[in-house]
DNA sequence: AATGAATGAGCCTTCATTCAT
DNA sequence: CATGAATGAAGGCTCATTCAT
């Protein structure tokens, strides 16, 4: 019942616009409290490391993005198809609204070599979350087909929006999400 | 046309190895001059800054990328579609070789906020490079194809290799090559 | 007399082991009320300082091993002389027990500078006590003798079982030890 | 050949100053590059560690001991009874000189739980030299008598010389020394 | 070219203590 | 009594860069 946007919320909300406009690595405590306006000991009272609010961080971004994902495909209920073909446009928002600074994740991604820690699982999960989710569109959209080609064709348009993101990052303009999208269409639209 | 592996070189060599294997900004010059077994007055002498060295870096890294993927595809000359699809096969090996360390090209996109920096001209240019490379060879695969859907399929190829790249990356696997080899042969097969 | 053993007690005696293990100023309050399993809140309603706590820690360290040295001794009750060399045998129990620590008095003692600190003072203390009780076993040994000669050889004694303590830390031997007892021994068996 | 009294050497000194009169952890690395007025990054430039500055300190202050005694003793060459009676009135005035702050082995001792690393292990070497050099004169002094009979004595003299040692530093007044060294001439005049 | 000492802001984290609840 | 958030100085250490040699 805890109304209280509270001090770790806020925290939270401030390092969050800071790792992602920045980079994880780059960004310092220091930046953070400031930022957030808080001594250094109230921070460390609220998280034990840098990598917990990291944690934490990449566990509310994939919630947020699920969230918002979810509730602008909401406008088209009963129509799997349009659904997917519809992320890409939600994609192409986001790229300009963040000014093409890609996806946190895969940023995050990029700045974590160890295969194995915990940021990187947070990560891999968010992302296997994704590609779930686009297979069940396909599944809804392809219920005659077989599971190896509904797995190929979900397979596929996961990778397109993967390719379109980062491509829209590096040439910073949101073409590469129009290219992804038309391909969506034509994937959906195979002949078995 | 310098003959002599001179001491730049060799710096440039070690560098590259750090900064794939640990990320830009986490790898300090003090390892660097460390591995490269020189002084810090050394490296400064060849290298202005930090970001002068990781532009050489992208630069070498681009070329060196550029020609080992060109010679692996020799083997496929006259064969415009089998390179397109053997690209991915390249693709996995590397991907292998690394560890799911991904692409440094990316990664460092990741790194580097600031859309107007060298670093990332270096990268925008490299990846405009990669798709003129893979719309060439549609246009070899295609020729009577129009413009538009050349671009289309050339565009769709470059976001499946991307995706690919970053999603092997993310599950340290493979499979995501094998499906986006797999669309490529479609995408190569459809009807106009 | 009270009873119940209650929060304070339980607060010095973690607090004992982490400042004896680890040293006074190396062992954090942090650690202590962790270890404590209370509330950093808790530990200032009992405590106004970590001095106040590393007082009351020398207090009960002091008044602790005072109790057991004479229960050790008590088996030897009425046979002073015995008392004194076996003191060196009760030292060689504590110091392989605790794995060569050597004497929290002592070790207090070279953490603390100031010379007038409560802490130092109450290290003071304990170590008069402790000649003091070798000087009153050594006057029932030898009740015959000057008062300038006891002083003399229960100096001699107490400065061997200080020796014997900072000895034994320093090589994790008790070794040392022997050398004292035997000493003990002849110092006894002096004729005045 | 090297004349100039480098930084390195200034920096050792000014840390020897504090560590000793403060204790090891107490003093920080902030406080010595303060006293030092140098900064932060010429510290580490040339230690890699405070603990490499603590063994430096340690080495040094051995052998700076070391030298003073024996120089002290130098006045009673070719008379080793009157040179280990000597060594406690070397052991007065330093006591006095510090302020009765005591030895900067012992007390470093007591800061080290851990009893593998490698200050521990100085200390241990420093120490076992302190009982060597007594043992060899003991040796010239009692030349007819069993090893044992002169590992005892020497053994016993040493354990006096380690409980003056911190008894000084216990009370804050010497005469613990003076009865350590009246207990040398018994132990040295004894017979076998 | 090459060296490595020097800089000082910054890194992440812990310190002992206070205080409103 | 008990809680734990808040403080900000300090902990040991690294950063990219400069510069005299």
């Amino acid at each position: 019942m805890s109304e209280k946007p509270n001090r770790k919320t806020q925290i939270i909300e401030v390092a969050s616009k800071l790792f992602f406009e920045q980079g994880y690595h780059v960004t310092g405590i220091k930046q953070i409290i400031e930022a957030a306006d808080i001594a250094k000991g109230t921070f460390y009272s609220h998280f034990k490391s840098k990598e917990e609010l990291g944690l934490e961080w990449l566990h509310q971004t994939a919630q947020k993005w699920i969230e918002r994902k979810l509730e602008y495909l909401s406008q088209f209920e009963g129509d799997p198809a349009r659904k997917l073909v519809a992320m890409f446009d939600f994609q192409a928002q986001g790229a300009e609204a963040c000014r093409y600074r890609g996806c946190a994740m895969l940023n995050t991604l990029s700045e974590t070599p160890d295969i194995s820690c915990p940021m990187r699982q947070a990560i891999r999960e968010y992302k296997k979350g994704g590609l779930n989710f686009i297979q069940s569109l396909v599944n809804e959209c392809l219920p005659e087909a077989s599971e190896e080609d509904r797995e190929q064709r979900a397979g596929a348009i996961y990778l397109l929006f993967e390719g379109a993101t980062v491509a829209t990052q590096s040439f910073c303009k949101t073409d590469p999400i129009e290219i992804a999208k038309k391909q969506v269409v034509k994937i959906l639209a195979e002949k078995a």
